[in-house]
DNA sequence: TCTTGACTTGGAGTCAACTCCAAGGTGTAT
DNA sequence: ATACACCTTGGAGTTGACTCCAAGTCAAGA
């Protein structure tokens, strides 16, 4: 697979790929004769892991350390384990925050033309 | 209210409170006679109410056109309602996308031994 | 009076995560 | 054979959201 096919099954651009690659996010991916990448399915597997955990609100850092941590192998499991562990608490925390801020937007739009208007304007006549 | 006091209870820096102010997410705040910001309550409801947004992942650009529009009175009221209604939305989506995170790395988490390995180590096999 | 500390400004610097660019190589289509 | 599309590299530039800094003002306290 080449750089352009990875990027339309990805959403990556190609830019991204070679990026995610030279900071160690992926491995360095095989070059065939000419130099030009070419990706096989396990690698695409790994970026598609890489990209879930970057959905998941995971920074690049943490990224290449589970990753670099796995290249280690066995040994780093429980390390690894903890990583994970710790963006689960991220996550559930983030759900939570994002469901408060629904339900401030919910009530928002249900009552249009009390408390945001208010929020607001109160402190624009502030200004006249 | 002094810019301190307000850091002190929005959990804002002071150089990020005055920031917000420079891009216009926030009023201009009245001076004293030194010059010196002087925050009164609908200013620190602004800012709260402006929080949140943040919190929902709103972007300050965003925030700021909304914050323009609620300037420009009861015309925009349309307007803001969109932008919330986008807002929900996004908020909802992200939701989701967050519980398929956490059901992933629940399951990694359990199966520690099988997917997580075989996800990075086939990969990294290559390397070798 | 002099120091201390909090505030002011405009502007520069930082960080994460890309995104773009110039200069050059290669393979296929006309 | 030459144009075209697509690839390579190293490195510079961009964006969003801060964060820091220098130079200066001001008021209260020793």
């Amino acid at each position: 697979m080449t750089i352009k096919e990875v990027s339309k099954n990805t959403g990556l651009t190609a830019d991204t790929l070679r990026y995610y690659e030279k900071i160690g996010m992926i491995p360095i991916i095989r070059r065939d004769e000419n130099g030009i990448r070419s990706y096989n399915d396990s690698d695409i597997r790994l970026i598609n892991f890489v990209l879930r955990l970057k959905r998941a609100g995971m920074t690049l850092e943490k990224i290449i350390e589970y990753v670099e941590l796995a290249k280690e192998g066995d040994s780093t499991a429980e390390a690894r384990k903890k990583l994970l562990e710790e963006q689960r608490e991220n996550i559930i925390f983030r759900i939570s925050e994002l469901k408060e801020s629904l339900d401030l937007i919910d009530y928002k739009i249900e009552h249009y033309f009390s408390c945001v208007i208010s929020d607001t304007k109160e402190a624009v006549e502030n200004l006249k």
